[in-house]
DNA sequence: CATCAAGATTTTGTCTACAATTTAATACAA
DNA sequence: TTGTATTAAATTGTAGACAAAATCTTGATG
């Protein structure tokens, strides 16, 4: 559990909109700064864990454990991991505690499909309502992402990857299909996790600027193109043959190969 | 409140699986009877009672009217509101209360592109995977909304339509956009409720029937044009032009109009 | 009569203590 | 040593008590 706590991060999160937290016209929280204030950040902080890869799938979240690196009451944890839950990032096992989620190889080609079908629909949108702003914002993205590939720092790639992601799909501003679309980001982080071939190098490729370019065009056609292939690179890294996953769970099958 | 608690209603509902209830290998719920099964009653009925309009946007839900409703304590109220509030059925007001969701127009519209984003998508694949018993399940329930229209059983009416709709979509196996698409229409009950107009008829359409057919035939792109279609009947009989909302939230625009 | 203010009441938010269950440790027997 | 049963420890689940905030009531004042 280490490493989680520190600075700050935040990506598309619908944490306080539930909570409630009051905003003023600026959408800047006001309400009770240490209270649920908390809450959120350890919901981010789990979230950021996940998408960098700290956190992976299987490992168990104990609520005294996080309670104390966070400073808050138990009953605070339990909400954050009812949410966490509910997000399908963590997984609930009564009377055992709370596990971070480990996808079914038909829950991650399920999520991987849906990801195609929503974001190749946002992008034709984005290419049609995209504004300077947005452009810049996701160059500005695009920029982080090839420095953190020059440090070669893999945790930040890997999240600043998905915030492309979501940032790409703001431009077209339908926020409902912009949440469902976060929520499978952070899945996929997961799926990336057990699913990876590692007989395949990480994705160096550009496949992102591209896809600006085009949006910045308004080409919405190429930008369609452009996305359904980036996501074919995506699967192509993965091993979601049916066999992969009863390898990893089931002994038998390891332990007594092809016979 | 009252009118809530009755009998069961078991619609899709992922509510066990983030509580995390013991189930054994026919699904069928083994832990705890008393306990988490009172808290999925509240979450279903609340669920079921907007499905049947008995209750309407803005409506407040109050913890303790709740509470004794349903022999619970006030800590599974909390649970259950918050998982609500997740499912943007809900609304928390820090320190007011959890409120049922109105819909914005613009919110409004969101959903019923994602909506028809989805279910477009998934009626396709239910075209191509659809089994016997799929068929025999949607027109069982074809029978079910028949009946209700022939006793004028509003509240029914409009629940099993909804239900007919997440059936279709169970048909194509993924179980991701099923359960966004389950959110969804939870959401369409409440933008009916506050952006139905009231100069038309409410549909007597039998859409749903000539879906299943073209369904059965295995005929994606009919059943496709047909759910299209029947997308843009339900948004006929909606009042979604900019000024509705106004009028009905700002007391200045209602009691000084046109000025 | 309307407006405002202060107090009382209700309702939400939070924490802590306790019960139930699981997990780990220990002792004992095969 | 291995396996099993019993006990102890740790962890999760639940409820109830208290604090904080909002709402309602009452009454005073212009």
């Amino acid at each position: 559990m280490q490493g989680i706590a520190n600075n700050h991060w935040c990506p598309y999160s619908e944490f306080c909109v539930v909570i409630g937290v009051k905003q003023n016209k600026q959408g800047i929280d006001m309400g009770r700064p240490t209270a649920s204030a908390a809450e959120e950040e350890l919901y981010r902080q789990i979230r950021r864990a996940i998408a960098e890869r700290r956190l992976e799938p299987g490992v168990k979240l104990a609520e005294d454990a996080l309670a104390s690196l966070f400073n808050v009451s138990r009953a605070r944890v339990r909400k954050v991991l009812l949410l966490l839950a509910k997000d399908k990032i963590v997984k609930h096992e009564p009377n055992r505690g709370a596990f971070v989620w480990k996808p079914t190889l038909q829950e991650a080609r399920d999520i991987l499909d849906s990801r195609r079908l929503i974001e190749c629909y946002l992008v034709r949108h984005a290419a049609r309502l995209r504004t300077p702003e947005h452009i810049r914002n996701l160059r500005s993205i695009l920029q982080q992402e090839s420095d953190a590939r020059a440090t070669k720092d893999n945790p930040r790639m890997m999240r600043l990857s998905g915030e492309f992601h979501i940032a790409l799909a703001e431009c077209a501003g339908n926020q409902v299909l912009s949440g469902f679309l976060a929520s499978l980001i952070s899945q996929s982080y997961l799926i990336l996790a057990v699913y990876q071939r590692h007989d395949v190098e990480s994705c160096p490729q550009d496949d992102h600027s591209l896809i600006v370019d085009s949006v910045e065009k308004g080409d919405e056609d190429a930008a369609n193109t452009l996305l359904n292939q980036h996501f074919d690179h995506i699967e192509a890294e993965l091993d979601l043959k049916d066999s992969v996953e009863a390898d990893r769970t089931d002994l038998g099958s390891i332990l007594k190969p092809q016979h």
